[in-house]
DNA sequence: CCGCTAGGTGCTCATTTGAGCGCTATCCTG
DNA sequence: CAGGATAGCGCTCAAATGAGCACCTAGCGG
């Protein structure tokens, strides 16, 4: 784009300017048409539509009346380098109100994108609650648990609860399993997997081609996973490097897998599995998760990140 | 341009669509290259703007943080078929406030359009004298008084102060003549149009290139002629079918020349020769005018118009 | 099952547009 | 007054773009 240093000077050349700049932008004129109705050189009318816009005569603006903040959408993503970004416009001082406008815009989302070829893998979080309680319809397609189930005291609902729910919405099949998220010992969690109700879920990982799960920071009441365990053990893993947290995957601050005693009682999804899916939307608010966001851009388990302004912001801000 | 018929649906196609147009119009990329970042074939790119620019996300708008009203007076001058339109956006209550907006806006015109080799004629109005206590430089060009002149008790300042000054600031010759608009017979006007001063003028005003004049309406305090002839002389013109007065000249609604009694007794320039000045800037303000503007345009009187906001929607809704 | 429509896709070809050039007028400045 | 910087102008040629078309697919009703 050719920006003139001289800028527009009396009123002639602004109200010459304008009319231009009307009969280009809003009429959809072209310069060659405008030149020869008011009788000057194409060049001279491509020349002023120039300067028209680089001395803030024409503004073009991005506006969308909805819920979605499209400027800081379209920055984020361009900054985090990650596919698509949604930051979500939306009261952000009560947690329940940002939950619901997230779990919305996932909804939208999902409903827009699944296909009935695709392979939808679910993680599990208050927000994916959300979203389902809002999800109307849906392509028809098989979905997957990532995770295991993790109650919380102040939810009643768990993941098998939502995939098959999910499922219901689609009109496709639900590849749910009972089993808890976190198991006493490594052993444990391997014959687990071996079960055959448990390894038919996982077998699905490989072909997933969408997947949504919530991230959690490595701080106590930022992620269920860390909710779920001992002070000792959490320490440990900060101590290692734990600052994320994705459906019970724990990540270091590059987005590398942390391999931590805990870790080997997870049963759920492994990053290496995740990356290798095409589209990973991952949801995240609150301002604390900062640097677990980062950790997962950085990991590759990000392609679409639904988000709000305060988070975004900090993100951009963080570089 | 390609208006599409569907919209956006979802909130993927609209940041996708967000994220297109800011790369497009704000960052300036082609549409090429942006379908060759984004992977998308560039008809794709191009239907994805035409519909964010139908769907209103995408927002073009002419800002002008000034004096004038640039989109009602793009408007006006595509409606009125008047080459340039210069509303001034201003407060209309206070008709002295008016009166200077008008007049600061003319004197920004003119030093900007007037150039050394330009002749340039003037006609007399309180808008006139308001433009010249704020001109401060113009291209050296002589300078004509176009009519008589004609004193108002509450100015005391005449036509050929007016001329003077303006031809001081602009360091050009000035070519004024002592004698009233209006005198008591024909008689009395074609001797006195004779004198060599007053001819002199009058020689010039066949090679005029540029004219300012003041639209007046055929209603008593409208115009300065009306203001200063009797009530039954006002009443034989209106009749005649006078509405409009533009430099002692009398108009009926379709600005063509109408001769009473009255007119031949006028000293200053004739309507035919007016037209043919290649550019008439005119004044007009007070929404009375509506018609005597619509006339004195329809007569090939103006070229440029300058106004307010609330005369300038008069003219639109009239047509 | 077919035929229909509607919406989406990418192609070709003609038009529109931009980049960069050289020309000119103007305005300083020595 | 010559020389030099600067802004404005319109040109050429290559690149970007739009219009219209043919194609494909999904959904729908006979």
């Amino acid at each position: 784009m050719a920006t003139s240093r001289t800028s527009i000077s009396g009123p002639a050349q602004t109200v010459l300017a304008a009319k231009i700049a009307r009969r280009y932008y809003i009429d959809g004129v072209s310069k060659r048409d405008i030149a020869e109705e008011l009788g000057l050189s194409r060049f001279k009318v491509a020349r002023t539509l120039d300067r028209a816009r680089s001395s803030g005569l024409v503004r073009i603006e991005l506006h969308y009346d909805g819920d979605i903040d499209l400027a800081l959408s379209v920055e984020l993503s361009s900054t985090l380098g990650v596919r698509r970004c949604l930051v979500v416009d939306s009261p952000e001082e009560d947690e329940a109100i940002l939950r619901a406008n997230l779990g919305r815009v996932a909804a939208g989302l999902l409903e827009e994108i699944v296909e009935s070829d695709d392979l939808l893998g679910l993680s599990w979080s208050r927000t994916l609650l959300a979203m389902r309680s809002v999800l109307r319809e849906m392509a028809p397609c098989p979905v997957v648990q990532l995770s295991g189930v993790l109650s919380r005291p102040d939810v009643d609902e768990s993941s098998i609860d939502l995939v098959r729910d999910v499922a219901k919405v689609a009109g496709g099949p639900a590849y749910y399993f009972y089993a808890p998220m976190i198991v006493p010992d490594a052993d444990t969690a391997r014959s687990l997997m071996m079960q055959p109700e448990v390894a038919r879920a996982i077998a699905k990982f490989d072909e997933l081609t969408k997947a949504i799960v919530s991230i959690g920071a490595w701080v106590p009441g930022q992620s269920t996973v860390v909710d779920a365990i001992s002070s000792d053990q959490y320490e440990e893993a900060r101590l290692a490097g734990v600052v994320c947290e994705v459906a019970g995957m724990q990540l270091d601050a590059d987005g590398n897998q942390v391999h931590t005693p805990l870790s080997e009682r997870v049963i759920g999804i492994e990053p290496e599995c995740l990356r290798r899916v095409p589209e990973i939307v991952a949801l995240a608010y609150g301002d604390e998760k900062l640097g677990a966001v980062a950790a997962a851009v950085k990991g590759g388990l990000v392609t679409t990140l639904i988000t709000h302004g305060s988070l975004a912001r900090a993100l951009l801000a963080a570089g």
